[in-house]
DNA sequence: GCCCAGGGATGCG
DNA sequence: CGCATCCATGGG
């Protein structure tokens, strides 16, 4: 991936691989707001960029003042044109469709605990809720900067009670966000970083409301294992049209599609329940 | 009013 | 173990 790290912004020098509305539309983040198709601001723990993408010119520009964290936070120096031809060398026509309309997306690197409370959240709701939820987690929670809310901190959370969480539309996730806080308080995410896939996720099992679904998220966007593949409705009902339209088990459908792309499962999911959302007809 | 959403916990056999 | 049921909330 060819870009040029400036003072206050990154420019991205070719769009092959960079298509700002995919990678931030695709489900792996709830934190941004569209100004318009090729604008869009992107918040991430308290920092913030604004991101202009010129299709005529075939760049895009990241504006921030920490060219280094969105350096890493966009993963712009991981290969994406190798992963995606390494893709196309299964040969399945609805997964060469999908990377061939959404090639532009690529896999944020997530706070982690972030990530962790976000998809927590996102179990059996639905993606404009849980926006609407984080935005008012960090409103009320989070540092005030500038103009917007930073993600509220664990320091900043800890102390919530269940009427603060229920106010912000939690519902009944209210009594999982209690509990989680006090096993927290034992439990450093930060620590599991460098652990192997098995340790991690079992940690991350133990922990009241994620099971197997919200884990393979964090893993993926968290911790950055692409041997994650997350199984929700959505990769179910294609898994369900294209490979075996009896497994209902959602857990043996994700071993099933590790075991067939390996190192490259996050990377296929996420083409694939972006392509499948956007286009529901083909279900 | 019903169904659904990037599911998970609980209880029952 | 597998299976059914319940869970808050808002949009379609």
């Amino acid at each position: 991936m060819k870009y040029t790290l400036k003072e206050d912004k990154i420019i991205i020098n070719c769009l092959d691989d960079f298509n700002i509305s995919d990678i931030l539309e695709c489900g792996q983040v709830f934190r941004y707001k569209k100004i318009n198709e090729f604008e869009y601001e992107v918040f991430s723990k308290d920092k913030k960029a604004l991101v202009k993408q010129n299709n005529i010119e075939n760049n895009a520009i990241i504006y921030t003042n920490d060219v280094e964290y969105f350096k890493n936070y966009f993963d712009l120096d991981t290969d994406y044109n190798k992963i995606k031809l390494n893709l196309k060398k299964y040969n399945l026509k609805f997964l060469n469709d999908a990377i061939n309309k959404f090639g532009g997306i690529r896999i944020l690197n997530q706070d982690i605990f972030e990530t962790f409370i976000s998809f927590v959240i996102s179990s059996n709701n639905n993606i404009k809720r849980i926006q609407s939820i984080i935005e008012k987690l960090c409103e009320k929670f989070g540092s005030k900067i500038n103009d917007y809310y930073a993600f509220p901190t664990f320091k900043q959370l800890i102390n919530a009670n269940e009427n603060d969480f229920r106010e912000i539309g939690l519902g009944y996730r209210t009594k999982y966000f209690i509990k989680i806080f006090q096993q927290l308080k034992e439990n450093d995410l930060n620590n599991l970083y460098f652990s192997n896939e098995k340790d991690i996720k079992k940690q991350l099992l133990s922990f009241c409301g994620i099971g197997n679904k919200v884990a393979d998220c964090i893993m993926l966007f968290g911790y950055k294992k692409s041997t994650s593949f997350p199984v929700d409705v959505w990769i179910q009902r294609m898994y369900n049209e294209y490979f075996d339209k009896d497994e209902k088990d959602r857990e043996i459908i994700s071993t099933k599609l590790v075991e067939k792309f390996g190192n490259l499962s996050g990377y296929a999911q996420q083409y694939l329940f972006h392509y499948i959302r956007v286009n529901k007809t083909l279900l």
